[in-house]
DNA sequence: ATTTACAAGTGTTTATTGTACACTTGTAAA
DNA sequence: TTTACAAGTGTACAATAAACACTTGTAAAT
């Protein structure tokens, strides 16, 4: 910035954060209820507005805890959405941040708390404002980034099976993936590493557990899905 | 957003343009001379607060019209700089924006007035804040979407030739490219025609010009460099 | 003990794309 | 007529992506 400005400025500052989860072999977003005007009822995005003296990146992390009681959440900041008419309450600009997360950690329970629910992507209720806007641009973000960084680990226990990051791809992606060709780019990946055990649930023959190495992936840091 | 805020927020919104140019073959960056306190006489992207009726968008392009006088100039947002500290003359939130227009249509003439200046990418002076991070995420995200966007022609004439294509290419990527694995790739693209006229005026042959058909280019949408 | 059901696991072939590399051509100026 | 020089051209090899079907291991049922 540089020029100085010639009215007092008058434009409110906020984040929205766009929170994925996947269960039932579906990409899930946690939305919160509004309990105030205006739009009261609808959906919404886990938003607030930036303190003055904090980073925006802190004000996402604080928003996030402070709405849903999750705490250490890596996010990442996706674009910011201006239009001086996009809230029908006043002028505010909104930079939206996202994260994933592991469903079964903050299950419904802990969600109830906050009145927030999980929404199928392809079910979700009516947004907000613009929200519905920024959760597309955050999932077309989502998409361009799991495929080159290995993101998506965040949405499964640490100790998953082949078929479960398959389908975790193929949800996040929509579209099928072929088995082997999928698995031969893992078994690439020194990085992801297989463990004796075996997860029995899904099948008779068990399908072997792996864990993502992340200091072994720092030293190749190369991805590719 | 979603909570009342506590108290007043005091944070102001801004926009920083980062405006590129190609010319000798090299990346250039538009800067302009800072003519007050604090940290005058450094240089600095073009910037502004944000008005309180303006779309952030078009905030981008009317600061840009009001410290250089570029119009009708499209610009794609980058990303969003949050941090509480990054200004040290107030809390300012800055928006950054990027551009690519021909240098030679906004020369030295036009230029001067404004107190404004080229400066070829790896020679610019010590800017203000943190604007050289602002200049490098602008510098990735142009790196990225050059290779898959016809996004580069913007920089080039109307007419130009496949060795200054070529050249525009390096210079942007930083790295030098086979002849004629680029010339393959480009003779792929029916929306780059070539023109009956040549360019004698870089060697004695003479290299055919081209230009970049965008309404043929709607019909493929597909670009790979 | 044997059979059944079923998801987990495994290789090869073909097509596409990327990469490396050196000579010929057309023209103006000498 | 020769010279200088950038423009222009094709082929072979390597790497990556995509298509495709059968075998294996185990628990449960008989």
């Amino acid at each position: 910035m540089n020029k100085t400005s010639e009215q007092k400025q008058q434009i409110k500052l906020a984040v929205d954060c766009i929170i994925f989860g996947f269960n039932n072999n579906r990409l899930e977003l946690l939305l919160i209820h509004r309990g105030f005007e205006p739009e009261k009822g609808k959906w919404s995005l886990i938003g607030g507005f930036v303190g003055n003296d904090e980073d925006l990146d802190d004000a996402a992390n604080r928003v996030l805890y402070d709405l849903s009681g999750l705490e250490n959440i890596y996010m990442e900041q996706v674009r910011t959405f201006g239009k001086a008419d996009r809230d029908s309450s006043g002028r505010v600009v909104s930079t939206t941040y996202s994260a994933m997360i592991l469903k079964s950690e903050y299950n419904e329970e802990r969600v109830g708390k906050y009145d927030a629910k999980w929404f199928p992507l392809d079910e979700l209720p009516e947004l907000i404002f613009d929200h519905d806007e920024m959760v597309g641009s955050a999932v077309r973000r989502l998409r361009r980034r799991v495929r080159n960084f290995p993101i998506a680990f965040n949405l499964l226990p640490a100790k998953f099976t082949l078929p479960q990051l398959q389908m975790l791809y193929e949800g996040i992606l929509s579209e099928t993936l072929d088995k082997r060709n999928f698995r031969r780019k893992v078994s690439q990946m020194n990085y992801l590493v297989r463990l004796e055990e075996k997860d029995m649930s899904e099948s008779r023959k068990g399908a072997y557990f792996y864990t993502f190495d992340e200091e072994l992936y720092k030293k190749e840091l190369n991805f590719n899905l």
